[in-house]
DNA sequence: CATATGTCCTGAGAGC
DNA sequence: TGCTCTCAGGACATAT
């Protein structure tokens, strides 16, 4: 379930790999489904071999890694994937290893990691032209971080869907998904399922300043690790911010904010919302 | 065109 | 105990 808070604290995570070379890329052997790889593993390998870390970066819920070359390597976590550079939790579900050269830069760091229990996840390699066209304005809307309200009214209004569904459209804002969805609009008061077309500009600014609210928030305590533990950072340590969810997987539970609502689970789209029908009245 | 549904994948947990 | 079934939800493909 990597969101944007816990995608950006494994980037972060990362950075210490700045500088440094690439020596060597392996496939552990694995009984399990490979994930997706792109290009093939040895054309990969030829790509990426004796270039250097220049930069890290993220987009929407992909972890970028630039290097030298003007190649990025984008890592997608989907639901169970991690980016290290400590050991895992296992070895059984480690995908790729990428090798450094820890001599180019003073660091601990010697390898970068992807594991992924699941394996919906993938490693791909892009040129510039190809990850332009890839993460791109018509694939990925403004950052989550710093959205605006005129630019979430502007990309939604229109829309039929539920509030609820529509923060979950990459093409609309980037980064947002079912767990952060639910606390975003539990403080900004707004009930999940309230048509886009029905919300008014001042309700689109308070979207907005919740989602900075909690994004900024959960950074801070480095994302949530769910009830599988699946979810490391760079590290390999739990998040925290698990512990401060308002609604997220509280049914039945007291709501963080006022603590008199017990929080409801419903389903929109084949996925749980999580809501407090006390704070979050729909209009109609 | 916008929106809805199906698919992928693994392991945990429920039920019998 | 050991089997089968359901569920979790990222992004994308396909259907309505």
């Amino acid at each position: 379930m990597p969101e944007l808070p816990e995608v950006e604290t494994m980037r972060r995570g990362i950075d210490d790999c700045i500088g440094c070379q690439i020596v060597a890329v392996q496939r552990p052997r694995c009984r399990l489904k490979p994930i997706t790889i792109a290009p093939t593993l040895p054309t990969l390998r030829h790509r990426i071999v004796g270039t250097t870390i220049v930069k890290t970066d993220r987009a929407g819920k992909r972890v970028v890694v630039c290097l030298d070359s003007d190649d990025a390597l984008v890592f997608e976590p989907r639901m169970t994937g991690l980016v290290l550079v400590a050991d895992p939790p296992n070895t059984e579900h480690l995908r790729l290893c990428i090798q450094l050269d820890s001599q180019t830069k003073k660091s601990s760091t010697s390898q970068l990691l992807y594991w992924d229990r699941r394996g919906l996840g993938s490693v791909k390699l892009f040129s510039a032209e190809q990850f332009t066209q890839a993460f791109g304005p018509a694939r990925l809307g403004p950052d989550a971080i710093d959205v605006t309200g005129k630019q979430l009214r502007d990309r939604l209004e229109s829309s039929r869907r539920a509030i609820k569904v529509a923060l979950l459209d990459q093409a609309a804002v980037a980064g947002i998904g079912n767990l952060y969805a639910a606390e975003i609009l539990c403080l900004a008061k707004i009930h999940p399922q309230t048509a886009c077309s029905q919300l008014r500009p001042a309700d689109w600014q308070r979207i907005a300043d919740a989602t900075h609210s909690i994004l900024a928030e959960a950074i801070r305590y480095e994302g949530s690790t769910l009830g599988d533990g699946t979810y490391r950072n760079a590290l390999n340590h739990e998040g925290r911010y698990q512990n401060h969810h308002r609604v997220y997987d509280r049914a039945g539970q007291r709501c963080g904010i006022c603590s008199r609502g017990k929080v409801k689970r419903i389903v929109q789209c084949q996925r749980s919302t999580f809501y407090c029908p006390c704070c979050q009245r729909l209009r109609r």
